[in-house]
DNA sequence: GATCGCGAGTTACACGTGTAAGTTGCCGAC
DNA sequence: GTCGGCAACTTACACGTGTAACTCGCGATC
């Protein structure tokens, strides 16, 4: 009978079957450069490891290099919707071709100091979606941490990946409903402080819009997800003269949506609403909703080389902004 | 001029700062049992850990003990929504108050056959939202992993977690409409097999509903997320006689909403409609959306306990469903 | 007064890897 | 005929930790 304990494929393993020493099954499997091994060796090498099984320790090799093949992504503490999750699964999927595995670490801060996260796991990269501290940062870099990304609000060094595409929502939001022929929007902006980040370049690229196409600044209103307090928004748009109104998302569109309802009226007429996002309610809405989606694949893709690039060593390649968002015209504008 | 590569602080150095050898640094910082340290270099210790800064390296201890302090959850390829992503925030919640980390990893398994994912990391535990072969489970238990849990499908040798709470949904759904008087049910199923796993389980709950309050079993369609479709849905349903339908999730029940819309009609009196997971929309729905959620936070810290138990070698604690799903009255049923 | 027990530590090894430095044998150049 | 150079490897160390096994002094016990 064999052992209980089954004893874990070690690359010791691989070099006695292979009949090498465990330094070339070493440089066979990691491709080292300027290495020379000869063909013959290099196949058993390869055969033997494929025939056990082997897969390298991981936290051996994190000890060793002082870093893992990890990106750490720390998620807000708000609720993630469909778009966020669309965008970790292809940054995951475009990690995994280089050879770099992704995970994600839900949960506020207040739970457990940052720090505590990344050191439980010395990522190569990690990404935030809120700012760091300049303390944090250099903590982070001191620990072996090749690179970090903060996707909006400040940060010291590196630009923030996602600001752009948010941007690029509000400017096309404004100039859907300028095309329209609106000439006084509305801004509906979430009633939850821990989204600004987000709210707040979106808000801006509508600004632009508004002023590359000669409008007056948007109107903004504070619009919780309540049919009542819509109405009253609504009710104060109307008023000061605004017939097109951009939510921040498709929620706070859904709900300008109820309270034109309580007002007896309906969009587009009573007002032109446009969301963000394209959630699955957008299209079962009445009337169906308008909005922007944001092709998070290419958003994914380019995150991806940003990574891959500091972690290598290389320059961040340039972003591409063209047809990064689009318009998905329904009844509501 | 200091060393241009900072060095990471070792329990070696809080030794030398103690004055201590680093074996009792580790009894120290580790409470180890049945080790008797005086007060003095406790006090001595922990001090010095504290000035300096000390974090463990976690790629050490893990290569030690051949098993890290992560909890490695494995996301299925489907959208994941706002009340999955809660239950991870709460988990990972829980599972912090106990010492662990949990990370989670988005993308499909076609991508990257899941050992790259669990060799890559090395975690205490596994859990994950379809099934495991017996094979993956056996190499993983071999691999040092403690605890693998299927929160749903087939499981060899554990319970599915998440089962239970899926079927009290579909029971209340169906509770709920004949305490309304409703004699009749139809079950409106998601066009999607990614999320059959849920589907199948929320069904189940509905149809033993129906037994209990001696009806008959429900009317089951696929209800595509469209509005045509929808309304072919309701046709059906009605001319069959029904007059409840319970919907697989709020997308689904918005669907159905819009069905009746489609045909003139509208809930409750056309058709009654139930959801499930109470997402912002739903109260912003015309009509407003009826529905039923799950306590989170509670279903989070049982699964929190179990992988504590587990991992400690501890029997696993018993779940207590009482109080565990609600029905959210609104207008549409 | 030798022995035992025990509190309070220390020494030493193992975990599995990457890689710098060293060791062959062989071939071509002077 | 020697010597440098190179292909093709091997030897040996370091990474930072947990923990079994050992040491040492001291007070109590027979």
């Amino acid at each position: 009978m064999a052992d209980r304990t089954v004893r874990r494929v070690t690359s010791a393993d691989v070099a006695r079957m292979a009949g090498v020493s465990r330094a070339t099954v070493s440089y066979v499997l990691n491709e080292t450069p300027h290495q020379t091994i000869s063909a013959g060796t290099r196949g058993r090498v390869l055969d033997a490891a494929a025939r056990l099984g082997y897969a390298p320790s991981a936290a051996a090799r994190t000890l060793r290099t002082g870093r893992s093949q990890l990106v750490l992504c720390l998620l807000p503490d708000w609720p993630i919707g469909n778009e966020v999750g669309a965008l970790l699964g292809n940054l995951s999927s475009a990690l995994a071709r280089q050879g770099l595995t992704f995970v994600a670490h839900p949960g506020s801060r207040e739970d457990r100091p940052i720090s505590e996260i990344w050191k439980a796991i010395t990522p190569a990269a990690v990404l935030a979606f809120a700012e760091f501290s300049d303390d944090e940062i250099d903590a982070m870099r001191a620990a072996g941490v090749a690179l970090v990304v903060a996707l909006l609000g400040r940060s010291r060094q590196r630009r923030r990946e996602l600001e752009v595409p948010q941007h690029l929502v509000g400017r096309l939001q404004a100039g859907h409903l300028a095309g329209q022929g609106h000439t006084r929007l509305g801004y509906a902006y979430p009633d939850d402080d821990r989204v600004r980040i987000f709210a707040e370049p979106r808000l801006d690229g509508v600004r632009a819009g508004c002023t590359a196409h000669g409008l007056d600044a948007p109107l903004v209103q504070t619009v919780p997800l309540d049919p009542e307090a819509a109405a009253t928004a609504v009710r104060r748009w109307r008023d000061a003269g605004v017939t097109g109104v951009c939510a921040y998302n498709d929620e706070v569109a859904l709900a300008v949506l109820a309270g034109l309802r309580r007002r007896g009226l309906r969009a587009p007429d009573g007002l032109a609403v446009v969301g963000v996002d394209d959630i699955p309610a957008a299209r079962l809405a009445e009337p169906a909703l308008t909005t922007v989606t944001t092709d998070q694949t290419a958003v994914a893709a380019h995150l991806a080389d940003t990574v891959v690039a500091a972690i290598n060593g290389r320059p961040e390649p340039a972003a591409s902004v063209a047809d990064l968002v689009h318009v998905v015209r329904r009844a509501s504008a």
